[in-house]
DNA sequence: CTGAAAGCGCTTACAG
DNA sequence: CTGAAAGCGCTTACAG
């Protein structure tokens, strides 16, 4: 565990002065062909780094941008994620991912770890961090939120049309004859799930369908939710020939659920998601879903928030969801 | 965007020096009760918080641990992320993850942002960094690689033995009464896809089974590989009454193919899987596999990288892979 | 117990 | 075109 090399060693080897190392190092324009030259060679041989912490005091920027996500690694976070570090990739900004888990003090105590470290920039996906907190972040860099709408930061977030969405995956299923549809929502405190909630009501609304609270079910966006939802109505008795659930990875515990109970998709009914994780194209069958396309949305944050570093009010750009009809829904037979 | 506050505004609203600042700042012990209320009391108000460039630049270390991924959102290395990130919370490190995308020259420039940026350490998982550079890496600070074994540095690696793993799975099936046992293979020139197929092997061996080269299909790891394994078997008409597949992802998609051509797992059909990833409880049925605890390897991961922080001879534990028998096998029916 | 000073590794006006 | 010098925000011996 050596010292490491430092610009003075290059400076010296090379028989010049810090300055035109540090300046042939950024490409500045005014070092000799030659000078700039023997650098170059001494940099290759001894494999100088610079000390991004050195760079970062001086120039009052670290090159880095935090993105505090709520679960490292959940299939839908993933997805963002992935296109977030696309997006920042040849950048030269380095994305800092941490860790909120959905709860209001690590969601501050992450964001502390990246202000500390002077992150130019801060992408926040979901999260419960308080509005003021936001509002002050905004203050200092730019901020971009995914996955949370905040009104008073609107010109920060990432829209999208979740109403829309839900109203898309009911009346495809509505259109396919189904009557009784179940909801597996998500948690109503969250407004995403609220607006999916809405969408289904609105759907059922225009087609002059009664809307039924006992075919409601509030899960927690994870597999087990789907399972309860399922044998929730199934002990109750509650009829249904079609489940429209808030996300995929609910669907996917509504299906192994009816597995369980010898219910098969879609010949008995019909299952429509939201997200369209990857894994639906693999599930059992492959899934019908409102697509929201995660890893554009990444992409697109990050392509604003580099553009936003140079041009504060460029515009977030609006993302479109679509519904997927695979093979998990079809014609309702009476 | 208003200047940050510093040290010496700290100490300039206090009447302290800065070095009083920063002694209260890190709890160091001579320094006059009131007086040290009073910076606490200017802090809180400020809400000041240290540079950590400044910080890193004079200490020499960045409190920053490099973890180097291949696929910042793949299922698999996913869970190792997430035990990682758990295996870090508290102790003041921030894991920064990079992505390698399995390819040596990306690797390279990916491990370049994180010495650049002064990590203290490193975790590296899976990937193609050539050894040579691995070598030179554990000389700077500790490393750790998890999901490759380098037999140079066997100290650094968190080791599971794979070909015990395979062999467990195969047992399995045999112990079942199958006897014609296609093997879904990962790419050969993994290590850890060679030593599942020596262990599938050694199994067949042990239970005086011969062993065929048709029923073994290189895959990618990934579900279409899955897919197409089956279809080529069938395609062939070669026949079979279990399949062991290297990982869950080709297993899913094995599942989805035989789906479509209306074979029932397990009734016609056993299928048993590799890595235990979350998504394999909920599978269509739930996956029979090979346990790799991989929540488990992140932490012990990112502990023993601590440990060694200090005390750079600490031990790395060995992990246990077990078999989780559920509901995707069953006897063969002759 | 406390402050002035040196120094971490860089960048960037400022003189030449 | 090039170097000496100041300074980024901290920590840490070194004197008091």
């Amino acid at each position: 565990m050596s010292r490491n090399v430092t610009i003075k060693d290059i400076a010296k080897e090379a028989g010049v002065s810090i300055s035109t190392v540090s300046r042939t190092l950024n490409n500045a324009p005014l070092v000799t062909p030659e000078k700039r030259q023997r650098v170059l060679e001494v940099i290759g041989r001894t494999g100088y780094e610079p000390n991004a912490s050195a760079q970062g005091l001086v120039r009052g920027k670290s090159m880095t941008i935090g993105v505090l996500t709520q679960d490292i690694a959940s299939p839908f976070y993933d997805e963002i994620t992935r296109g977030i570090d696309a997006g920042f990739s040849g950048s030269g900004y380095q994305p800092i991912f941490v860790n909120g888990h959905w709860d209001a003090q690590d969601e501050v105590t992450a964001v502390l770890a990246l202000t500390r470290r002077q992150v130019d920039g801060l992408i926040v996906l979901g999260g419960r961090l308080p509005e003021a907190q936001l509002h002050a972040l905004s203050k200092r860099f730019p901020l971009l939120m995914v996955g949370r709408f905040v009104p008073e930061l609107s010109h920060c977030c990432l829209r999208v049309d979740h109403v829309h969405g839900a109203r898309l995956a009911t009346r495809h299923l509505i259109e396919l004859g189904h009557r009784r549809i179940a909801h597996i929502a998500g948690i109503s405190s969250h407004k995403d799930a609220a607006d999916r909630l809405e969408g289904y009501r609105l759907a059922l609304a225009e087609a002059g369908l009664e809307f039924h609270p006992e075919l409601v079910y509030e899960g927690e966006f994870d597999e087990p939710s789907g399972i309860l939802a399922v044998e929730s109505w199934l002990a109750q008795g509650i009829h249904f020939s079609a489940i429209f659930a808030a996300n995929d990875q609910m669907a996917y515990g509504a299906r192994l659920a009816l597995y369980r109970r010898g219910i098969r998709v879609p010949e008995d009914v019909s299952l429509v998601g939201y997200d369209d994780l990857p894994a639906s194209h693999f599930s059992l069958p492959p899934l019908t879903t409102v697509r929201q396309p995660l890893f554009e949305m990444g992409e697109l944050a990050a392509q604003t928030l580099l553009r936003r570093l140079h041009t504060p009010d460029s515009e977030v750009p609006d993302v479109a969801v679509t519904l997927n009809v695979r093979e998990s829904t079809c014609y309702h037979r009476r």
